[in-house]
DNA sequence: CATGTTCTAGGACAATTGACCTAGCGATGT
DNA sequence: ACATCGCTAGGTCAATTGTCCTAGAACATG
């Protein structure tokens, strides 16, 4: 086994037990025992605890990438697309009532901690934000994309944290259809005085 | 001063350290430096972490409580007092984009860390959601209230998690204003295709 | 003043943390 | 066979953590 494997093991292993049981309570020898290496050794492959940071965001930001644009691609149509985004609420339902949403409790922590990674883990709601922006500009929503983009992505970390909270599996479902309804009304032609647009 | 002054003090301090750092990251020394006191000493007034962490959760369903009530004697319609809850996100923008919602935060944290004050922190959440859902069942939505309760306590953390990592107050303020016109549409009697309620 | 209780200071404790070093294993290439 | 180099194990280091003890100051009561 070589290096690079080595180290995709370390940051796979960090990434799991950072969303699990948060970065900071995470040590070297937490990761280390996870996969099976003598904590010295982790010198070797970081130098720093921020450094496997770096690496884990990285790492998500590339997941999240590929994400968006397996359903860019599964999918011809964009409010499909926003679909596809409001349901990984109820498909990792388990982990987020345990645990919360990753890049929310991240961005928490960090922001906590007056991080330096703190921007580099917010980038990640960027990306998704972009993403959806440009789903409703392909629904003709050009002028108020960035806003519709805003406050889908509020609703999925307002969803994600009350889950924690209340472990409500009804709750999510019910919350994610609600999405659902929103997002197919904001297909339609606004009406002027139309309360159902956030902007 | 009494050990009374002494406990509420550190008290006092431990609330707002664990909101701005969180609660892990505070330690017995940044508590006691922060009031004044030696670290040895605390072991007169709480024997352990968890009994200060006891104390801030007592403390906060307290002033949660007190600022429930304070509504409902300032506010004789529920519609008022329920815009009020929204428009705290306003009045304390500047530290939920610092530091995140203290509630929301907490929960979040001690989840992560598996913490036996998980249940106590959640319910601090407990407490708005009952206080939301009497409000509208006041409005006559006794049979959806806790589900109408439930939302907008979503939109609220949403927004406070989105303001940590984009720190955008216009944002808060749209989402905001976003909460009122759907509060506004919760009134009138809903058609049955209405999609702006949430259940 | 004497006595007893409440509160405080300062330190000690083991455990854990992130960081770091060095000796050596094992595969590869010469 | 020998040397090189990527990689690993185990240990050391200072600093910090939560916890705990003890001597004594401050204070009220008799």
């Amino acid at each position: 086994m070589g290096a690079s494997d080595t180290r995709r093991h370390i940051v796979e292993a960090a990434d799991r037990l950072f969303y699990e049981n948060g970065f900071e309570a995470t040590s070297f020898a937490d990761i280390a025992g996870d996969v099976g290496l003598s904590r010295g050794n982790f010198y070797y492959h970081f130098k720093t605890k921020d450094e496997i940071l770096d690496a884990v965001i990285a790492r998500r930001v590339s997941a999240t990438r590929a994400m968006l644009e397996s359903w860019e691609e599964a999918m011809p149509s964009p409010s499909e697309r926003i679909r596809s985004f409001a349901n990984v609420l109820v498909a990792n339902r388990t982990k987020i009532m345990a645990h919360g949403c990753p890049v929310g409790t991240l961005c928490n922590e960090l922001a906590k901690l007056d991080h330096a990674a703190r921007g580099d883990a917010a980038f990640l709601f960027s990306l998704f934000r972009d993403w959806l922006a440009r789903q409703f500009c392909a629904l003709g929503r050009e002028a108020d994309a960035d806003a519709l983009a805003l406050h889908i992505l509020m609703r999925s970390q307002g969803v994600a944290a009350l889950s924690t909270a209340f472990r409500d599996e009804d709750f999510i479902r019910r919350e994610v259809a609600d999405m659902e309804n929103w997002l197919q009304a904001q297909c339609l032609p606004a009406s002027p005085s139309d309360s159902r647009k956030p902007a």
